[in-house]
DNA sequence: ACAAAAATAATAGTAATACTATCATTTGTA
DNA sequence: TACAAATGATAGTATTACTATTATTTTTGT
């Protein structure tokens, strides 16, 4: 299991708790209801208006609080879009360790982590203050937008993307797993990853752009990406 | 030859001129020296700031015009960029259809237009005002904002997305002569086209997710691209 | 060549955004 | 209980994303 990824008894229940870069906040959100309650509204808010029309400001109306209460945990939208995205990333690296560590055969584990990436989980009770299945949505519609910024340097020297490169990494191992001598595992991965989020925006709002219908939803995606990266693999 | 792209013989010397969607602008930037100055100041700013950083008012003043002047061209800034997103898809829409007039074998084919996609060509002379190469690059860096927003399905229907539509459409045509049986056209052309991009950004600003270095550049791009294309349309 | 029309420049103004600062009040903890 | 830390309330600034008005050029039709 990924260093980054910790069981914690909390209160009397179990909680999947995902340690968090500490440099992406100013005080640990995690540790106070304030903090939980950002975190928590700040995903239905940029999941209903998008990041663009997102503010701190409608966010604290929403919560309950001011401004510079919100200011207090992070230092703008951005850091706080990039949070919730590496959380994601963290609880799926997890899910993938977590619900594939019995299958001994590199195929069925890819199909799984396939299956997982693409498809829109139901929200995980074991996290009380963070819906997934908002969040999954929120990382089609924005999630690249944590990167494609001017600053990406300076972030992926904080380390912000770490998440990101992890769960790719993982992935790859898997790739190179199904077949040794495949000669872009990490490149095929990042694909993987980026599709089973673009396949589903474009068929859900630029269909041309697929060959899906929105009715059968993700399979047909989950479909596309098996015969791309099995046909290529196997190669 | 794709209805959208003409060939206009302009002041003694051949021009390319791309056929944009008339809702995208107020008045044609195309049509006068102050709207092809906005084009053109518009593709370097974008290029050096980034679409955030980007306002009008650094552009007014970088034209050494005012602010007011260009919200007669472009209603904000959103629709600048598609605006000239969009040319880049007709553009690179006609550059395909004419490169590839006389090639039949269609395998030959589709892996010219893959390098087309992927390759950052130099500043094409016939289109004084647009600079191809810093565009290559908006492309890459910008691109995905332009559908990334919640009024997607309004642009849409205000057909702001049709050249990228259009040449999706004729990629997904290239890979049914290469195999009329394969089933995903149109989502494997959308991952040609979105994976051309993003992995050339990835490769110079997270090379964690991509297996290629800075030195060989896009030959590796496109390597991995042609590698992931037949092997699965040859399926 | 000249008048009318169109485009542009100059200037001003507004509401919202993205912050920073200050101080009073509440809450948690040794 | 006392003290620090966190929160709430309020205010303020620079910038952004526009809209409006009027004056001045430039274009164009005759």
């Amino acid at each position: 299991m990924c260093p980054q990824d910790q069981i914690v008894e909390n209160t009397m229940k179990l909680e999947v708790q995902i340690k968090m870069n500490e440099t992406l906040y100013l005080r640990d959100p995690e540790q106070s209801e304030l903090g939980r309650n950002i975190i928590k509204h700040s995903i239905q808010l940029i999941h209903k208006t998008g990041f663009e029309s997102f503010t701190f400001k409608k966010l604290a109306e929403s919560i309950g609080t001011t401004e510079a209460g919100i200011y207090r945990y992070f230092e703008n939208k951005h850091k706080l879009l990039v949070y919730i995205i590496s959380w994601y990333w963290g609880w799926l690296e997890f899910q993938i360790t977590y619900q594939t560590k019995n299958v001994n055969d590199p195929v069925t584990k890819l199909k799984q982590v396939i299956t997982l990436l693409a498809t829109n989980v139901k929200d995980d009770l074991m996290t009380s203050h963070v819906d997934e299945s908002l969040l999954h949505q929120i990382l089609i519609a924005e999630g690249s937008k944590a990167y494609l910024t001017k600053h990406v340097t300076e972030d992926n020297k904080q380390q912000y993307f770490k998440p990101y490169k992890d769960l790719c990494n993982t992935v790859g191992e898997i790739i190179l797993e199904c077949n040794p001598k495949y000669s872009y595992p990490h490149s095929l991965a990042s694909t993987i990853i980026e599709m089973a989020h673009l396949q589903n925006f474009f068929m859900h709002n630029l269909p041309a752009l697929t060959d899906f219908d929105k009715n059968k939803k993700e399979d047909q995606i989950i479909e596309f990406l098996n015969h791309l990266v099995f046909s290529s693999v196997n190669q």
